[in-house]
DNA sequence: GATGAATGAGTGTTCATTCAT
DNA sequence: CATGAATGAACACTCATTCAT
């Protein structure tokens, strides 16, 4: 039994409870208790690795936007040709990644996003991932459109796909990311095509 | 002292008090008797009117949903020309009324979302306001476009909706009607421009 | 069984359970439910009646506070003769009344000294405590002493007293409160007979 | 590094951080981890050198204790007439001594009287310097006066320095130690003088 | 119809202590 | 000698709910 250099390991660990127990009784009812006894270890730890419950809230969050993060990036990395259409379709397909719509991560997206509304730090990162999605999709569009147009389409885009996102989570059936990146990537082509 | 008739009115109270309570507080922090007090209003009166808080919670969001509803009949009905465009617009603007996008319901709204990913109740009344929005849009659409291309443009266009609204709540600032509702149009037109 | 106007019986019944409480387990140990066992209720009753912990603290050794401010004046009230000498008197057989003698009242008043060099609130109350019996004395030196020399005999008067006072309730025997207030008594006449 | 002799080392270097901490943020708040923190050493030493923390406080008490007996035995050492008035002179100057006066040690003697009316190992402590205090007075009182006036000259003496020290400890202000030891020295003089 | 007294389970958090390294 | 990971009990406090009045 390892005693040293444990902190990456538990922080992992007890963020991945979480997301099972946001996942199995929800976040209200996800309590430390729970979300202890589902990583194996005591109630105790979670103050020892992040400073409170809100602490391993913040965190859980992180990992997911971090992840949501490094998808978009990957597959932007990844593209044989440089246009905007192909970028586009690499953000688009980021969100609709298998980090992003299992079931775990969009029961805890939605509570995010209630709790969002009341606590600074969590409404802080929201912004920030909400913004970089913008961004980056007007980024795109500015390569093709005038300003104006772009951020329009842009603003357009990001609410489609946070828009079919949503719906498709709220849904409680299979998640159909194939229509839904249709959708957008439909979209997409209309604002490009003039 | 009236001692009959009061459960309407006591509803309707407590209902507005919920709102004002989540709007001031947030919904995890909305107890009871922070909602009694802002009703004015003793504890133990909400279950006199309501079963538990779970039935106050669901009252609550049966009112924004008939709301919701009411706005956009009302604008329908008022239509001048009976286009599919037209109708169309009247239920985007139906979403982006006063009664949906002021603070006490998009967070009530959001909380919500996440609720109702877990308790049953509340997801039937979700699943419900989620297919009204697409049916009503996609008999607009079929009016103009084949089967499978109006369900299509109807999945995009309540997506649209969903999306701008929800980007509208969680931004923080004020939330820019006319452009989403602009947005949401010209999707409109470009779906049945073809 | 009263279920309306419990609040002044509630709130005695609970100080008298926290003087037993700490005189049996002492301040550090008297945890809310030991305290509310005591009394026979719930311990969700405690933050009913007083905001919290704090509170019933504050309020018992307000309790106290006021128990000993009404013996001395009821002593003085009584007094036949109105010489400062059988003030004095009166004064320093209320600060050894039967209601500050006892154990469960020295145990209190000893953890409220110690809680006080913490607690802004406690402190208050300690020093209007500290500052009324200095001046009840001063004020009965000052009508047979000059100024200056008033001041210092009621500052060692109110020193005599809290010391025997002290030295009484730490020493674990039986308080002999007789010898006490001779000591005390014998100051009053070596400062009155200059 | 040395690895042997560590140990009245590390006691010392605990035992003020006891006091620093006891200073700062109350004893009730003086948890391990903060003295730990304090002293700049990890949680587990404090069992390694004081069996548990009641052992660090009785320790850190017995370290104030002697401080104060070193002080006036120190004092009385130095002295350079033998009369009673004279040794009590140092004995009262011992009490008032900056070791004795200062925010650590007040509040950790405060802390330590509330503490040793539960606690037998801190009572039987404190029995012993309540009765060190007492004897010594006694002792110098015996050379000048009969018996039984000298135990109740002592007991005067040792309540009135006492009392005195309380007082000061309890105002908050500065402590003006050159007033109660005119005080206490005006009273042995009344007591001798007769 | 309406009150508010009372409950008691549940929460997040703190903390002294143990122990493998 | 020293660390810090880990525990689990204890704590103050919150809260939905019940019910006598």
């Amino acid at each position: 039994m390892p005693k040293v250099g444990m902190q990456p390991i538990r922080r992992q660990q007890l963020i991945e409870a979480t997301l099972q127990a946001v996942d199995q009784v929800g976040m209200a009812d996800a309590s430390i208790g729970v979300i202890a006894r589902m990583a194996g270890v005591s109630n105790g730890i979670i103050s020892h690795y992040f400073q409170d419950k809100n602490g391993l809230i913040f965190a859980t969050m992180s990992h997911l936007l971090t992840e949501l993060m490094i998808q978009t990036a990957e597959r932007r990395r990844a593209l044989r040709e440089n246009t905007p259409r192909a970028h586009l379709q690499a953000i688009i397909e980021g969100n609709f990644d298998a980090s992003q719509v299992n079931n775990a991560a969009m029961k805890t997206w939605l509570a995010f996003w209630a709790a969002s509304m009341h606590q600074p730090a969590l409404h802080r990162l929201q912004r920030i991932n909400d913004h970089r999605l913008y961004s980056n999709i007007c980024c795109q569009f500015r390569r093709a459109l005038p300003l104006e147009q772009a951020r329009v389409s842009a603003r357009g885009l990001a609410a489609l796909i946070d828009g079919l996102w949503l719906r498709g989570a709220l849904s409680g059936d299979a998640f159909d990311t194939e229509q839904a990146q249709r959708i957008a990537l439909e979209y997409v082509d209309q604002q490009l095509g003039r």
